[in-house]
DNA sequence: CGGTGTGAACGTCTTCACAGCT
DNA sequence: AGCTGTGAAGACGTTCACACCG
């Protein structure tokens, strides 16, 4: 089986896409990511009882640029009306529809360390369409608890309850040294979509689409511009409205 | 003062690198974020007290493709051997010094509730560079408490301690509604890179760098996945070895 | 010969600017 | 008149392929 591995924070490695690329629209990732984003805004918008917004007012809260906003809703259907901006509760429906989050999707978590704890508490999964309905440990003094009336299996069961339960997505909050037997486990047990929070690059095969979430490559993210500043910056220069390319300067 | 919103999952807005764009050498925001990755397997590799690594090697651990491995080293200078690859202790330590980590940045961390409990706990942080240098919360329950030897301040006092202690680096573990009040006065102390894990888009002037981690966002993205799986897919056709194109194919 | 370093080609995402609808 | 929707242009990032060096 040929494997394909995932690295990068946050970063998808590629994969399906080319069967029948002409046949149904096709969405660039980038917008995927900010689909979800506006679908945040849409909803407390909905919530104050606002009718419609404008592609400059959601822009704004969503902190992109309006044009790209457009572009993006572009891809979901025409949802706005031209001289008065967007219908905000069709569109929110329309865009949820879009994402697929019409069908919930059942998560397991793996890992009920510290973060493991925060991610079972964490409100906006079983809130929003996610609702956490397997966990899985080792350790002695867990296996057997209950967390938000969830019991805690041994990692050993994992492919035949995340089989039995329906379970499509999986996230894994473990040591690096576990996370790729525990993925293993998850592919067995047919899991296609892995939220990896180890620092470890999985090994998957090519049907499993796995994202990863690095806290330290973050910090380190951020680190370097902190770093860039302390050079290139204290001249206070503007760098111009709307200057956006990713690039940065070195410290050296 | 001009504001500028963040957006998006682990999305960085746009900023600097206008000045001197062509004095010094300039790194792709891409590059930086697989330089942390790299410098972790690195890392590992010296512990097993590996001398060199090829492109090859090094880019089947990472998950990326030799090609862009080796473009991207090219960014922190030439130090590979032509006809035997990368020294590994070398080349380890080029990369921290271009992401700046050869100097400790001091963090700070608001909000020390479940999440923020996970990332004061997560020991990728003090022992790669980071170490968290105050903690706040507003919980009467919590302040006063020690953690990890770190007594837990009162959220009013963030601009005071921060600026004492030259925090650099923010961590928002706050829930949303607090989120923008907590990013002002970590603003008012003077950092200048903040890592948002609330579910908010920050305000902030231009000069400050936001990074935000949405853990609801990744999984709609995976839903996303599943969803287009569900239609598309169940045809059992390989995506051809190397289709690497970010587009996708709606549910409908 | 083997593997790095890199210009050039390619593809994707973003921005612009305006036609067209309400 | 105002705002959406979108082709076209531009910027950016990735991949290719090979010159060059050890």
């Amino acid at each position: 089986m040929t494997l394909r591995s995932h690295a990068g924070s946050s970063a998808r490695a590629g994969g399906a896409s080319r069967t029948a690329a002409k046949l149904a629209r096709s969405i660039p990732e980038a917008t995927v990511a900010r689909l979800a984003v506006y679908l945040r805004i849409l909803g407390e918008l909905a919530e104050q009882g606002a009718d419609t917004v404008s592609s400059e007012e959601l822009a704004a809260a969503t902190g992109v640029n309006s044009a790209k906003l457009r572009k993006d809703l572009s891809y979901v259907g025409s949802y706005g009306i031209r001289g008065v901006g967007y219908e905000v509760v069709p569109l929110h429906h329309e865009i949820e529809r879009t994402l697929g989050l019409d069908q919930k999707q059942a998560v397991a978590l793996i890992g009920v360390g510290n973060l493991g704890h925060a991610l079972a508490g964490y409100g906006g999964f079983g809130g929003r369409g996610f609702p956490v309905t397997a966990m899985f440990d080792v350790d002695p003094d867990i296996v057997g608890i209950r967390i938000n009336g969830i019991l805690v299996d041994h990692v050993r069961d994992i492919s035949a309850v995340c089989a039995a339960r329906g379970v499509t997505i999986g996230m894994i909050a473990t040591p690096g040294s576990a996370a790729q037997a525990v993925c293993d486990q998850l592919v067995d047990a047919g899991v296609e979509c892995i939220l990896n929070f180890a620092p470890v690059v999985l090994q998957v095969p090519d049907r499993v689409e796995v994202r990863k979430v690095d806290l330290a490559v973050e910090l380190q993210i951020l680190a370097f511009h902190v770093a860039r500043r302390r050079v290139a910056g204290t001249d206070g220069s503007e760098p111009a409205k709307g200057a956006t390319n990713g690039s940065v300067v070195l410290p050296r």
